[in-house]
This record gives C-alpha cells, structure tokens and sequence, in this order.
DNA sequence: ACGATAGCCTGATAGC
DNA sequence: TGCTATCAGGCTATCG
C-alpha cells in the first residue's frame, strides 16, 4: 500500500523516467478511475501537453503538465505506474496508458481497481477538494511537538486513528502509523488526550526518522508495491511490528499482537506500548 | 461538529 | 480438490 515513502519513491523514479516527454494519446479502459473531467475531456486536454514536473503531497503524485494544467492522481492500496515501449505487452489490470511521442508509454496499473485521476488547473490544486484540507507534511519543520500537541489535544479518538488522519498529518499509513507506535513505546488504542507530552514529542520524532528510513530503502513492498523502476523496497525488511504478530517483540521478547483499532488491522507489542 | 462505519474492488488465504 | 468466506486497506459517503 503506497503511503508517503513508496509515493516519494515513485515520485523519484518517474522523474527520471518521463520528465519533459510529450504526451501523444491517451488511453481509458477504466473509465472509473478519471473522477473529473469526462473521460473524452481528460484525454482531449492532456494529448499534446508535455509532463514538466511531479510533486507528491501527502499520498497524491501531482503530474504537472504544460499550459497550467495538473493530473492529481491516488494510488490508493494497488495503484503504480510503469514506464514501457509501446510494442511490450500489456499486463492485467492496465487502466490507463500516457502514450508519449517517442514510443515509450506510461501505464497506470491497479489491480483492486480503487485508483483515482483528477485533472485540474495546476493553480486550483491547493483549493482542490482532496488536497485543500490535507494536513501538514511529516517533513515540514514546523511539524513539531507542539504543532502535534495542538492538534490532537482536543480530539477523543485514539493516537492510531490520529495518525492514520490525513487532515491532521498527510502521508502515513497503516504500515507506519504501526511502526511510529511502537518506535515511540505508545499504544495504538491509548486516546490522544491521555498521551504526555513527552509520548507526543516521541510520536513526532519518530514519524519524521521512521518516513525518512523508509524513504532512504525505497519504502515497504507489502503486497504489490514497486517503484517506477518496477524495484521492490526493502523497508518491509524493518519493520518491527507490522505483519509481526505471533513473532517475538525485538525489544523485549512479547509475543507482537494483532486487534482491529480505527477500522484497520493493528500490530503491536502488549508490554512494550503502554 | 465529530466520530464511527459501510462500501468500493480483486486476489490471497483459511476453513470446510 | 474445489468451493465459499474472510481479510487486506485509503478514502468518501452516510449515519448517529
């Protein structure tokens, strides 16, 4: 599931794979995926635009193309992009080729189908409505103790549900919210408004150093996951309580538990996260 | 206003 | 073996 570090990676690849290219056409055999414009439009006003930059923010990858016009697009659980030449084959669950003017083409894959496209002008992004009230990024340095503390202070839900809130903070994900949890010795069902100070300041350091060791090895190939590249991570290889359940804490030897906290699978150490 | 939850979807896996 | 049920999970819509 691509949460910040995978799309960050992705965001790194592509760059290097389509930056400048042209696009020639444009092909939708899941109409599903393009949310806005009409799926004719979208492919009508991107056939001739150029691809001059990717942004990511929080889980979103921002093509921006010429003439003010941006594709902001959501991988969701399966959704990844592959740069091939034209003549190669074609794998299942191919949603949306970008074919370019040099014979090369960009495909969107998603196998679970749940993916989403938006095209809009590169100056509405910010006002756009799955962006406009996205929270702060991890690294952004006023991304502090505080800033975490007044956010979450007033809440009554549990810290899992907080940082699983992209309003609040943008980019992580189940995998990590689980790994930020354990790295700060905090329990994911604990409410916001029984954490110390200090539990809060641990949450915020580790969220920037767990993202930032992740994006380092490229981020976790749990199911699916492969960068533009089509390259595995290597931080699945880290993780300390995800998908650990039955196995020992590396801390302390407890067996590492699995509940369901904030609708999603939860793993944690029942001695270690208080 | 806010929190909790169903639904979207396919493939892997568990259970009978 | 082969079928069915369950789970995985980010986000949106809907309910209380």
């Amino acid at each position: 599931m691509p949460e910040l570090p995978e799309v960050e990676t992705i965001k790194n690849t592509l760059e290097q794979l389509v930056l400048g290219k042209t696009i020639a056409r444009v092909q939708v055999d899941l109409p599903r995926i393009i949310r806005h414009p009409a799926v004719d439009e979208f492919q009508q006003i991107i056939e001739g635009k150029s691809i001059d930059a990717i942004k990511r923010r929080g889980k979103f990858l921002l093509f921006q193309l010429t003439d003010n016009w941006t594709i902001i697009s959501h991988l969701r659980m399966e959704g990844n992009y592959g740069l091939f030449k034209s003549d190669e084959p074609v794998a299942k669950h191919t949603h949306v080729t970008f074919q370019f003017t040099d014979c090369t083409q960009l495909r969107y894959r998603d196998t679970r189908q749940f993916g989403t496209m938006d095209l809009v002008n590169t100056s509405d992004v910010a006002n756009h409505k799955s962006i406009a009230n996205l929270g702060i990024e991890p690294f952004d340095p006023n991304f502090t103790e505080q800033y975490l503390y007044d956010q979450i202070i007033k809440k009554q839900k549990s810290i899992k549900a907080v940082l699983l809130d992209q309003d609040i903070i943008a980019g992580i994900g189940n995998i990590y919210a689980d790994e930020i949890l354990f790295r700060s010795k905090v329990s994911p069902m604990v409410a916001t408004n029984k954490l110390t100070k200090e539990d809060i300041g641990n949450i915020c350091k580790n969220t920037k150093l767990v993202l930032k060791e992740a994006i380092k090895v490229g981020g976790s190939s749990i199911k699916s996951y492969v960068n533009g590249l089509g390259k595995m991570g290597m931080f699945q290889q880290q993780l300390l309580v995800y998908k650990q359940d039955g196995k020992p804490c590396v801390v302390c030897g407890e067996e590492i538990q699995k509940t369901r906290t904030a609708g999603r699978g939860t793993h944690y150490c029942p001695n270690c996260q208080k």
